[in-house]
DNA sequence: CCCTGCGATTGAACCGTTTCATGCCGCGCC
DNA sequence: GGCGCGGCATGAAACGGTTCAATCGCAGGG
């Protein structure tokens, strides 16, 4: 019944051996007799000793944890952009740390916090603004840091990020191309990057394919989620039909989800009544009722990318910083073809 | 440009004074005057200094962390979990780690032996194999754990669970209730005790209710996911109609959401021609093209509560294990009310 | 029998922080 | 003017593991 507290001194009391050689079975096991070793491996089991990281780290002065602070832990895009960097750092044999930030500035900051006086190798974060001073802070005091799925006028760290405003015009060009003549953006906030950037995209291709601004709808929305979609989808229906656009598209795919659930809800059929354009291609997508069109973006390469990036500065002394641009991709289903 | 590693040292030079000064500084300011804690805090704020955790930590032997090894962060269902233990881990002013073992007994271990070198105050655990001979060992070594959502035969630890016989019977009632005389359990692997309990319970009160043996069919699947829920779609559909079921019970909402988009996807009614009932209730069953009905854990609260008891754990000595089981409840929608 | 060489083992120094017994200083009181 | 006291400030010791120069012991050669 070992309270806690085995060390090296005690496993090496016990195996009557020093210290020094109880440290070389665990770093250098080769330069240790076999029988010597044994004998100490025996101890140690017995004693129940534990390693003690933080004297180890406090040595060595660096960690083997890499760290992600996400920004919504429910929402399955950044649990699959944590798969990729799991995957990297697995190959790097680190460990990665979760934290969520659940998009608040102060709980992201402790989380910083806490990670920087951990002596973390380093931080991937997805941040609630990549605008914010302490982000750079926290590169220059010398934790490597690389912003994931955000870009920043900020320098001093990577980001790898994927082209919204590109994503944004594939949409509108796929509906374009489908004959829709009056179309609705469904997003916000708008201070979000993302869904500016998408916004922004989807207009710009709607001007050039000569349609008329008027018929570009704007649906603001308080936050990217399923029910503001629901919301989204009444304020639609409250439109007078010659007004009502015939086509949506939804700045994430918790909205165009929340929007096709609604619709469909009603009795109105999909893509006929209204064709729909998400934007993530999230697992739940390909799984809705109707199949959802959506623009995909590489979310595990731009985890493990992002890993990469985190790793080299790390470790290189002759980094540079760089910032990544992914191309998305759209995904057409059923919910826009008719 | 710092470059990394002020130390207390360096700060009580450049400050002037000695470096229990800078610690009294950091850890009891109303002992330092005015004048010497300014100056200090420039020289902090000058050098780019970052508390070294590691060494706090060495000197008072426990660190201010708490983690949670999750089987699938991918899962809403155990991002809910987590969301609740996060709560928790805020309140008591500590940070929570999330790791993620990804369904994996190697990766489940590598983190644990992580976690426990850490000397984090307690880990949260829903564990690939609620038997393995490691949680124990771990616990017996001295670090606190709580199992999140399984139960287990071995002692040592507290664990938090949901009644999983009595969910599957109350799936099985209602669906009784609506006056179902042939219906199909979805589920696998049977490995998983949280699938075998809802399995046996839902078995239960079909023989309760008087109906026969040869009318519960049982699919099983490899995994509890939206494809295999698909593929037992596929699977039902092939079945003769005079033997196939009128309703299916699946082991969790994935499954549901599989087989409710693929019924639907053949030009089947939801629920004229297949009745169904999923479980977790997670956010997107409420968000389905057909609101799914649905067996309700108390997420958050799993995850609140298992965080109370680790925490008890660490701090209180005269702390005994005990087993929480928490009870579901149904949550009926439109997938099986006609 | 002594010396050399080599691998195995040793233990002191060190990493950065906290703690605590001790020192210092100035002030008020007798 | 001396004494004691309170409030600050000091710096050595300790936490547990790693490293490395130094030492030990043994086998084999001269």
């Amino acid at each position: 019944m070992t309270v806690r507290g085995a060390s090296v001194k005690d496993v090496a009391q016990a195996a009557g051996v020093s210290l020094g050689t109880v440290s070389n079975v665990l770093n250098r096991p080769e330069r240790v007799t076999e029988k010597t070793r044994s004998r100490v491996e025996q101890a140690m089991r017995d004693l129940g000793f534990v390693r003690n990281e933080s004297a180890r780290q406090l040595r060595l002065g660096k960690s083997r944890t890499l760290a992600y602070v996400m920004l919504d832990a429910r929402n399955p895009f950044f649990t699959d952009v944590a798969a990729g960097i799991d995957d990297a750092a697995e190959a790097a044999e680190l460990s990665l740390f979760l934290c969520n930030s659940d998009n608040r500035a102060r709980k992201e900051a402790e989380h910083l916090e806490h990670l920087e006086q951990q002596r973390v190798q380093g931080i991937l974060i997805t941040p609630v603004d990549p605008n914010s001073e302490l982000l750079e802070t926290v590169a220059r005091r010398g934790t490597p840091i690389v912003v994931v799925d955000r870009s920043s006028n900020v320098a001093g760290f990577c980001t790898v990020a994927v082209d919204d405003v590109l994503g944004g015009r594939l949409a509108v060009e796929h509906l374009v191309d489908q004959g829709h003549e009056r179309i609705a953006f469904v997003g916000g906030p708008f201070g979000i990057g993302q869904v500016a950037d998408r916004h922004d995209g989807a207009k710009a291709a709607w001007l050039a394919a000569g349609r008329r601004e008027e018929d570009f709808v704007v649906l603001a929305t308080d936050a990217p989620t399923v029910a503001d979609g629901r919301a989204a989808g009444e304020r639609l229906s409250g439109l007078p039909k010659g007004r009502r656009p015939t086509a949506a598209f939804c700045a994430n795919d918790l909205l165009a989800l929340g929007l096709l659930q609604q619709t469909m809800s009603t009795g109105r059929r999909i893509p006929d009544d209204l064709a729909i354009v998400g934007y993530d291609d999230i697992d739940f997508a390909a799984a809705a009722a109707v199949p959802l069109t959506s623009v995909r973006q590489p979310r595990q390469q731009l985890g493990a990318r992002a890993a990469e990036l985190v790793l080299d500065e790390a470790n290189n002394p002759q980094h540079t910083h760089q910032q990544v641009v992914f191309t998305p991709e759209l995904v057409a289903r059923a919910s826009t073809l008719g």
